[in-house]
DNA sequence: CTACTATGTGAGCATATGCTCACATTGAAG
DNA sequence: CTTCAATGTGAGCATATGCTCACATAGTAG
């Protein structure tokens, strides 16, 4: 079935766009510490209380946060912790470009 | 020096949202197989060729995949192994996604 | 009850992204 | 040389995304 594989991938795609946003990485970067707050995400990063909702919002539909309640605040957690691992690939895709780059200047 | 490190950030995050499409994420699944070119890719995919063009230079300047030239044709190979890996991660947050999502049903 | 705090969401706008069509360039082949 | 094939890119448009402001809701505290 062609089409439902389509939507996969549509999905995984999505995925993977969730977390190709600066603000986005930033949060799921912070949270391998474990659980946090809106408010508290939001005041470490010196950005809007509402953005960060939603950046927090778009995270969680991809699957890749959860949520619960305690009193008043909302705490987010990473549900997956292989996403931490692959951040480290995309670090050695970065430094490859960044080395590619720093030899076309020398060759300048 | 935070600027610098917000730039990186920017970086990484453009990696990943290059990723982050469902077109170029079907193109380097497919490189996994080996290189490609252009004509190839885009007819796999049914897709228009300057389209797919337009894709794989987004992949390329983001750092995951390389290009050589053959006669007339340009070959786009994957540069970096371990993208591969990550996209098994994706599909384990998708599994669990869906996974909850059957759960939700299910109670319905 | 009222007042306050944390969160989420609608509306609106500016910008980014994705796609298609057309054209330029490059190389192969006749 | 001419002709054709493969690729890349500019222009234009439609849609998506990101941000801010304002407001609604839910829970706490007094």
């Amino acid at each position: 079935m062609a089409k439902a594989d389509d939507k996969l991938q549509e999905m995984k795609a999505e995925i993977l766009a969730a977390v190709g946003h600066p603000i986005r990485l930033r949060v799921v970067e912070m949270l391998a510490d474990g659980e946090m707050c809106v408010c508290d995400i939001a005041e470490r990063l010196g950005a809007e209380r509402s953005n960060v909702s939603r950046h927090l919002g778009v995270l969680a539909r991809a699957g890749l946060l959860s949520a619960r309640k305690e009193g008043l605040r909302v705490l987010y957690r990473l549900r997956t912790p292989c996403i931490l691992e692959f951040l480290s690939c995309v670090t050695q895709v970065l430094r490859e470009r960044l080395t590619d780059e720093r030899e076309l200047l020398r060759r300048l």
